[in-house]
DNA sequence: CTTGATTCCGAAAGCGCTTTCGGAATAGCG
DNA sequence: CGCTATTCCGAAAGCGCTTTCGGAATCAAG
């Protein structure tokens, strides 16, 4: 099959290959008669122009990479397939690519950043789950790219993030459980270089002060990101004198573990120990029993953020673009009103 | 900043721009001082090659697309992020790109793949679930683009794939309910364009054969591939005159809807009702009561296919490379034993 | 019918890299 | 010391497209 370049439809169309270009590209120095003449012929040789070439004499890569969260975890994945299919169709728009980047390892970052940027093949870049103090986005900064962090870091006045404001859910959570009548109150929380995590332990906490509580440090526990991390850490919280009544989790997915724990300690999710989760993941309907969780919005999380980012490679201000959503109390059954002391 | 090119350091370097990208590719006829030289200074100056033009002189893609379902749905994703993770990592020897693409509905896939094959952006597509027949299959073909399909279609001899043997899963799977004394088998399905889908169901059928029982129609149900669907399909299956006492069910997804059926009737999955999906997904461990079901291996998946479609690109022969893995059987809770009928 | 303004297209210069080819400098040999 | 064989590098062509620039042809106006 002979391939059909813009050499090919010059000669087949009597122009010369620039005219053919400029035609296809709808430029207003060619007649409407050749425009319509050149697409006819584009079209039945079913001619698409090489990207390649097409980047190269443009400079523009049209393309967007999204950098994988280096250590993720089956369970909270869902995230990642949600946010890349919106993404897609932000940049389908413009015929765009995304590509899916991921580092080995942590200190890979830097060296995986540095690449895109320099090589060029990419005209805009999206990460999750920034740190407190993020590498990430001091490069990205330093080397200009447009970026937009899906998520913030502590000081994250000066560049464009989409995040959901989970230190006011977490504080809204503590009023839940308090007008269920909780007073002890535990907090599985995540590794506090994620500022996510620290967010949330403040809204924890915050959430406790307001309603003239104070914080008992013993209740708190930090656990990764995993099923397994929650569970274990509930267990700790359930095996100490004074359990909590209560325990509010960082992550859905370490709800879901400490759902587990609370069952093996013969207790009961829901009425023994109330536990609400957040992400509002799917698949907390069919957890045992089913989880209460503060849901984010990410049904066109991916799609906004692909426009936020198109918006800033279009010249707009970074700081312009910085979207704080709010997540929302789903109730399913594993909370529920304090019953008493066992003891 | 100065943008480093070839034309940069080969000013610095007093050296001709071919010169320093032929020491920078490691060719024979430079000598080892002067490519020390060069590296040195391109590392000075953290080089990068533009990509772009890199492709556009060597003719080659250094990228791989991989299609996303169309219409995928939040319980089953786990399963494209664990690719996306493979399938990058296999590129990332080589340093190739991994693009994912979707088409916005099954009419465009076929211009998507037009469009992918030729502009000429990727050297290499996979392509997961195929239908019995498949269009996409038959376009790549056409192309000439190298792929592989994760999964197979109907006449899947001549081409590269990789796939799980989910006929014998199923089979075991009957197997093993009978062994359990279950002679009432239902089996929830997927839509049988989905190849995977007649698989499973052929499976079943000839599991039940070969252990000299009757297939019984009214046993069967098709549905979509989400939880609520598997839910409907079974409450279905229960409310009949006479009800299975096990239910298989074509994917996950749809076994954790049934045991929401279950429980919504009354019955106890496990007990009552014997319940087992296929996945393997690891939310499993955590729905009421933990799913029984068989098991992919996909953990490394991802990266096998990676190499296969390397290996493809390569000039390996597409027929020379096709996988058949299986399935095995992971007891948790929502299989038992046949407790005898309730009326 | 001339002039100036338009309309439309051809020619050519790149984009940043790779790769072939040939030639200068050096080495090896008799 | 002369000659061929090597080693190493420069020059230049090109990948397929975009885009600027200028000029031929057409048009309107005087």
């Amino acid at each position: 099959m002979q391939k059909v370049s813009l050499k090919f439809l010059a000669k087949e169309l009597g122009l010369a290959e620039g005219t053919v270009s400029r035609a296809l590209n709808g430029y207003s120095d060619i007649s409407e008669a050749t425009k319509d003449r050149v697409i006819a012929c584009a079209n039945k040789h079913n001619y698409k122009a090489n990207q390649t070439a097409r980047r190269l004499a443009t400079g523009v890569a049209e393309a967007v990479a999204y950098l994988m969260p280096a250590n993720t975890n089956a369970l909270s994945e869902p995230f990642v397939s949600q946010l890349l299919e919106g993404l897609g169709q932000s940049l389908a728009k413009r015929n765009w690519d995304l590509l899916v980047v991921q580092a080995s390892s942590s200190e890979d970052e830097a060296e995986t950043i540095a690449k895109l940027s320099r090589s060029g093949k990419v005209s805009g870049v999206v990460i999750s789950r920034p740190y407190k103090q993020d590498s990430r986005i001091e490069l990205l900064q330093k080397y200009k790219v447009p970026f937009i962090v899906h998520g913030r870091s502590v000081s994250h006045s000066d560049y464009a993030w989409y995040d959901v404001d989970s230190q006011t859910a977490f504080m809204d959570a503590v009023d839940h459980l308090i007008v269920l009548g909780h007073r002890r109150i535990g907090f599985i929380g995540a590794p506090t270089y994620y500022h996510f995590a620290q967010m949330r332990l403040d809204g924890y906490r915050s959430g406790l002060i307001s309603n003239g509580l104070d914080v008992d440090e013993s209740l708190i526990e930090v656990a990764e990101l995993s099923d397994d991390a929650g569970e274990r850490a509930a267990v700790n919280m359930l095996k100490s004198p004074l359990p909590p009544t209560a325990i509010l989790c960082a992550t859905d997915t370490q709800a879901i573990g400490a759902l587990s724990a609370i069952r093996a300690q013969g207790l009961e999710a829901g009425k023994d120990v109330s536990v609400i989760g957040y992400d509002g993941l799917a698949f907390g309907k069919h957890t045992n029993p089913p989880l209460t969780t503060m849901a984010q919005p990410l049904a066109h999380s991916g799609r906004q953020i692909g426009d936020m980012l198109l918006a800033i490679i279009d010249g707009g201000k970074p700081t312009d673009f910085q979207e704080l959503r709010s997540a929302e109390l789903v109730r399913r059954m594993s909370d529920g009103p304090f019953l008493g002391h066992k003891n």
